[in-house]
DNA sequence: CCTATTTCTTAAACTACTTTATTTGCCATC
DNA sequence: GATGGCAAATAAAGTAGTTTAAGAAATAGG
């Protein structure tokens, strides 16, 4: 029962469950540990499900053809992360979603996830949150990338994502603001 | 009754209404005009509304400090706008909206919303879909800022919305990608 | 504790894009 | 048919960020 305590919390931030409800909800989860560099979700791969973080920190990352990596998302402890366009749109992932650190996921497929949806209508107003916010982020992330130089872009993600930023190298911050690790490394010693 | 045909089918594209859940919904869409070049949401405003586009096309975008504009998104026909974080987290809007000609949109006030979300449940999942998509657009938006240079941006905003950026002068399509109009005047006429 | 491998730093040459300025074309209107 | 005003084109000079390469520092593995 200790692992579904956070998925409940997170739920009970928008909606009410029943206990039964509850119950129904959590039986369609499944647990799963991933050792640090483990991957989740291997790009071109079909992505059936959408994962809850319990713990760790798992990224999410398209790699070119070029051989340049970029980040899409991070996601630690609270968070829920996919491919959201494959899951939704049943086709192949253009991410990678790996584990930069020991984690550990609650795994719901898409079958559970449309089987709750119908089941507990209450979750479609839950995911409709989690959706408006995530178009928020995606949207500022997106207005900030146009408008500012690297430098700010570096700024804004260190303060908000702190615990995120510490966490990682300077390779990983660099491909989520779309800079190279060197010239992120310039900013970084130039302050 | 004819301005709500547009709407209507929007909707159905998710969900099925009753008779009775079609006259409450269109109950509280209130229908205006606009002259081309008309505001209908300024920057710094409370963003109190959701707009429906019946018929036109609005342009949402932010004016900087340095007098530069980003545009955020366009809305023609059978889409919906508004500035979501400052919808939803009931801020001052970090954007205007503005029509680019004349148009005619369907206002959703966030109370009317808020009730229509309490008195006809199945709107929850019509706008869940809506925002996942949204998402959807945003993220793979961001990653192509990241990944692409600005004459790939250009080639792909073109083929994905072909009615709209024919519509658009060069100054306008530059703001969206966040390029200089002269730059783009380079990538039109090197290929 | 030593070595191997990855991560970070630095710097010089390069490129994509910006800035500024001038010119050209395009309709709208009197 | 001239005139004003805005959108687009062109080009030269400047800048933010990349590339390449080499060395220093940190980390991991045995």
């Amino acid at each position: 029962m200790k692992e579904f305590r956070c998925v409940l919390t997170n739920l009970e931030k928008h909606i009410q469950l029943t206990p039964e409800e509850v119950n129904l909800f959590i039986s369609h989860l499944h647990h799963a540990k991933l050792q640090k560099q483990e991957t989740l979700l291997e790009q071109a791969a079909f992505c059936d499900a959408i994962y809850f973080v319990n713990e760790g920190m798992l990224r999410a990352f398209s790699l070119a053809e070029d051989g340049k990596e970029h980040t899409v998302m991070f996601a630690t402890s609270d968070w829920w992360i996919t491919d959201m366009f494959a899951f939704v749109k049943e086709q192949k992932s253009v991410v990678s979603i790996e584990a930069l650190v020991p984690s550990s996921v609650l795994r719901l497929s898409k079958l559970d996830y449309e089987e709750l949806l119908f089941q507990i209508p209450k979750l479609e107003r839950f995911f409709r949150i989690l959706m408006q916010n995530a178009y928020i982020r995606e949207q500022r992330r997106s207005m900030e990338n146009l408008a500012l130089p690297a430098k700010e872009k570096y700024e804004i993600f260190k303060n908000r994502y702190p615990e995120i930023s510490k966490q990682l190298n300077q390779k990983q911050i660099a491909s989520y603001l779309g800079i190279t690790p060197e010239f992120l490394s310039m900013i970084r010693n130039n302050s």
